[in-house]
Order: structure tokens, then sequence, then C-alpha cells
DNA sequence: GCCGTTTTCGGCCCGACTGTTTTCAGTCG
């Protein structure tokens, strides 16, 4: 039983737990130690039950049940609260707007036991019925319903991508010598992947009877020869395709898509004379092969440089691609700082020193520490004095780790009107302040327009944090006018953060692209809130790729030197 | 449930918003 599982469990179990009204603080410790787990880097499956009671918030009780899981793969107490209630009803309870009061509600009263249940007795107006319910909430919870349904089966790019080098890593064992290949939107770099892609080259069709038997397999959707689909536990819907060695590049090239691409490219061969599929580049009347070894070939014969499968949705890539005009674009290896993290002063789960060591130890050569201002109450947000008394404590780290510094910054609220959450004077003395929306949301578009560009109008603001703030299948953006933030942000000098958390991803790609034409100046940050989070990196500069952004549009891609006179506060006039 | 102790119980981040009420419960972050 791998963390995952081991941490999925602990969820539900915190969640049940939940509807049925259980001590808070007990549900806490089963929630922390399920994060605790979640993103543990070891296999908690090795450690034995004195080890595991030595990680952070697990104690006797939790440690027995993690053994109980990696040893017998259940849980008494999971299965006994699932007696309780039917586990269809967790899918109710992650619903927008529905906690756990509602659930046991809705469940005890109309006996509401899935989402079908609930959708049902929501067209039939019984909701209002109950206490505490009325109209609205009856239309709040059909609509969640409704966007739940149009994200179901969608996935986040971290998660998609550890599954499908989890799937390549299990055929790699299995038949070793067959070159596997994940491609589709996962190679693409999509934010969200509705299926996995993965390309056997050269393989036999024996290869599917391993891919069908994968120990994850809950349903298999299709099995033939050269193409099977599976369903995996967790509802990641993976498909395997087998093309010949010759047919490597072509295979690639088709099954990276996306459609709208594939279709151009298509057509640009039919003018010339081709026919492009995912066996190669043919010469129409004698069927010659052309090309289909290499996807270089392919595009190389289409009289276009080679696009890089982040570019390939059709949006002005293949005529870039025709007068070599492709960016160089950005990679993980052109990041030398990261401006956006947290620290236990607020909501992060490591120290400063360990995150500093930790980021001087994946190769960065600087990093801000950028903890959260008092607005946000519920992460314990600094106020002035401890922003500056903090601030000593991380100035004091320079020093320590060599060619390594370490920035005193803030993640300052904007709150509802626009102003910033702390005093100018306080803000003056940091070496960096991100301006970030952390509340009311819902505002309308001229509202948290107007409250976004009088933010930046704050001589002290260097970054503007998620600038967005909308969470990947879970809340959509703010209407801000992005047009607009960032013509303003490009006057004032002021940075806009490509965020790296793996459900933000904020800005997205085509704001990101919007951005930059604009003027305005990027960086990439991963607003780690622990040590392991600093990986999220990559994440961000996919995004970025997909903006067709080149090193020189990030400002942290310079070393810190050269950084400073960039931010707004150091620049001239 | 965990944790830490002035060692075995008592504390464990809480404010804002929404929809429902007419003083509050539930949800979210």
């Amino acid at each position: 039983m791998d963390n995952r599982a081991i941490a999925r469990v602990l969820g539900e179990i915190a969640d049940l737990l939940e509807i049925r009204g259980d001590n808070a603080f007990k549900i806490r410790a089963y929630r922390s130690a399920a994060e605790t787990i979640g993103a543990w880097p070891d296999p908690v499956a090795r450690l034995d039950a004195k080890q595991i009671r030595e990680l952070p918030g697990i104690g006797k009780d939790l440690a027995a049940k993690i053994r109980e899981l990696v040893e017998t793969g259940g849980c008494a107490f999971h299965a006994e609260l699932l007696q309780q209630f039917p586990a269809t009803i967790l899918d109710v309870l992650r619903l927008q707007g529905v906690g756990p009061r509602t659930v046991a509600l809705l469940y005890s009263a109309l006996g509401v036991r899935s989402l079908p249940d609930l959708e049902a007795a929501a067209r039939e107006g019984r909701l209002r019925t109950l206490k505490g319910m009325g109209s609205k909430k009856e239309a709040l919870i059909l609509k969640a319903i409704q966007e739940r349904e149009k994200d179901l089966g969608r996935h986040l790019l971290a998660d998609t991508t550890r599954v499908a080098t989890e799937v390549i890593d299990y055929l790699k064992t299995h038949s070793p010598g067959v070159e596997l290949i994940p491609v589709g939107s996962v190679r693409r770099g999509c934010e969200t992947c509705g299926d996995i892609d993965i390309l056997a080259v050269g393989g036999e069709a024996a290869l599917m009877d391993v891919f069908t038997a994968h120990p994850q397999v809950e349903r298999i959707l299709g099995r033939g020869d050269t193409k099977s689909s599976v369903l995996l536990d967790g509802g990641y819907q993976v498909d395997l395709r087998l093309v010949p060695a010759a047919s490597r590049g072509a295979g690639m090239q088709y099954f990276t898509g996306s459609k709208a691409h594939n279709v151009a490219l298509r057509e640009r061969a039919v003018q010339r004379g081709y026919k492009l599929n995912e066996y190669g580049l043919f010469r129409i009347g004698d069927g010659e092969e052309v090309a289909g070894a290499a996807e270089e070939g392919i595009y190389e014969a289409l009289a276009l440089t080679w696009v890089p499968p982040e570019l390939r949705e059709d949006r002005g890539e293949i005529q870039a691609a025709e007068r070599a005009g492709l960016p160089r674009l950005i990679a993980e290896d052109d990041i030398r700082g990261d401006l956006h993290m947290h620290s236990t002063a607020t909501d992060g789960r490591d120290d400063i020193e360990s995150m500093a060591a930790a980021a001087h130890r994946a190769g960065r050569s600087y990093i801000a520490i950028t903890d959260h201002s008092k607005a946000l109450a519920m992460a314990n947000g600094l106020d002035e004095e401890r922003a500056l008394a903090h601030a000593a404590r991380v100035r004091a780290l320079n020093g320590r780790f060599p060619g390594f510094s370490v920035l005193a910054g803030i993640e300052c609220d904007i709150l509802e009107d626009g102003r910033l959450d702390l005093a100018d004077d306080c803000l003056a003395q940091l070496d960096l302040v991100i301006a970030s929306v952390h509340s009311r949301f819902n505002q309308d578009e001229a509202a948290m327009t107007d409250r976004v560009l009088r933010a930046l109008e704050n001589p002290y603001v260097d970054v503007l944090g998620h600038p967005t703030g909308r969470l990947l299948l879970k809340r959509e953006p703010a209407r801000v006018h992005l047009e607009q933030v960032a013509t303003a942000a490009a006057r004032f000098g002021v940075a806009l953060e490509i965020n790296c958390q793996t459900d933000r991803l904020d800005l997205n790609d085509a704001c990101a692209r919007l951005a930059h034409e604009r003027g305005a100046r990027l960086v990439i940050s991963t607003d780690a809130h622990s040590v392991n989070a600093l990986v999220n990196m990559r994440w961000g500069v996919t995004v970025a790729r997909r903006a067709w952004l080149a090193a020189d549009a990030v400002l942290n891609t310079r070393g810190v030197e050269d950084l400073r006179p960039l931010l707004r506060r150091h620049r001239q006039g």
C-alpha cells in the first residue's frame, strides 16, 4: 500500500467522522495525518510502528491503524464507518457549498445516499422543505452538481503525470526493451487531463495483456492488439497504443495532438502532396514514405521547424514554425530563484531555515520567504510588528549557505477595497512584496478589477500573486479584467505571478501569454508551504512554455543581483 | 485523535460570507 492510498483511507475516515458529527479535533488528527503521509517522500509501508510514531501528528492509535492498513490492506475502523454511511455519500460531501452537517441532514431526513439521489431530491423541490434550506440553496446545489459533471474524469496535470509514470514503470518492469512514451495532453503539459495516452514503440501485442492486468485496473474499457483502454482506481482512464519502430515519430506526432494542431498539419501535408497519419508521412500517388521514424523529420518535410509539444494547440505555432520564428522556450534549468514560499511563521509546515536549506540543495541561488499578512487570520497572518521581526530572522539566514541569498518578503492581502493589509512603512522595509487576493472572490468584474488596480498603484507592491485566484476543478477564476491588469502592471513595473501550486497554475497559459504581450514581466513561484512542494517549480515552467515564454520574460531566471534592480521598488522614475 | 506538561488532562488558529433567519448555522479558507 503506497502513501497515497494510506492517505486516502485516513482522509475518508476524517470525512465520515465529520458526517457523523464526531469530535472536531479527532477529525483534524486524521486529516493532518493524511496530509503528512500523502506528502511524505519515502514509503511509510517500510517503517515499523515505532518509526511511524515519529512522524509529526501521528501517535499510538494512528500508527497502529497505518500498520493495519499496510499489513492487511484495510482498516476495521474505516470499514465500520462505511457500515454507517455508504461510500457514495463522500461524493456529496465534496460538492462545493455542501459540508458534513448538510450531508448528515440529507441522509437522515431524505435518505440521500449519492449524487443522483441528491440531484433527484433537488429537482423535485424536496431540499427546500428541510430546516435551514431554501430555494436558493437548492439551486446552488444543482449548480454545484452540474459544475462537478463538467470536470468529471479530469485530473490535475501533476496527478496524471504521476499516474502515467507509474504505469510506464510497471510496463517496463514486465516488458523490458519496449520504449514507452507519454503522449497526448500529458506530453503537451495541459493543466488538466481527461485521459492518459501512452505510446509503446516496437512492442508485441502481448504487452496489452500486461497492461490490462495492471493491479489497479478497475475496469477494462477496450482490449485490442494495437490499442487498449482501462480505467484505474481513482478514475484515471489510460489508453495504450502500439506502433512499429519505423512509425515512432509519426505515432508520437499523431497521438500527442492536439486535434486542432493535427488537423492543421494534415491540411498542410495535403497541400504539399502528402498524406499524414499515425504511421508516417506518405507521398500521394506512389505512396512512398517520406518521414515517420522521427517527429523532426515530419515537420522538416512539411517545411517547418520542430514544434515543442506544449505549443501544439493551433494558436499560431504552425505559422511561426514556417518562418522559424518559434521562441526558445524557457526550461526549468533557467530558473535561478524562487520568490514565493511560506514557513511555520504562518501556515507553512517547515521553518525558514529548512526551506532555505532545501532550496539551496535544489540548486536555487536565492529565495524569498513570503508569509501571510494579518487579514488571513486562519493562517496566523503577520501584523506589522511580527512581519518586521520575522524579516530580521529571515535576513539572518544570509551567509549560511554559500552563494545563496534569502530575501525577506511578505504575501500581503489585498483587502476588499484594494487597500493593502499592512501599512506602507512596513512594506517599505521589506525586500519583496507580493500582493494577493484571498477573500471576496465573487465581486463583479468592475469591483474586482478596480480592487486589483488600486493594489498595483501601491509603490511597494512588486508582484501580483496568483492573479485570478482560480482553483483547478474547483473554483472559477475571479472576474478580473486581465488585460487592464496586465497593462497597469507593465506601466508600474509590477510582475505577474505564475503560481506553481498544482491546483492553481495561475496565471494560466493563455493569460500569461497575454500579460507578456502587454509588456508585463512574469515570475514563476512555487508558493511552497513545505520543503516537499519546492519541486512544483516544474509545473509553472510548463505553463510558461505553453505561454510561449522565453527565459528572459521571467524575472527569476536572473541572478539575485540582476533581479533586484528589476523589482518595482528599485526601479528608477 | 495528538501533544506536552507546572506529567495523564486540557488545549488544539478563527473570521467572513451566505442563506437562512430575526439571531444563527453551515461552509470555506
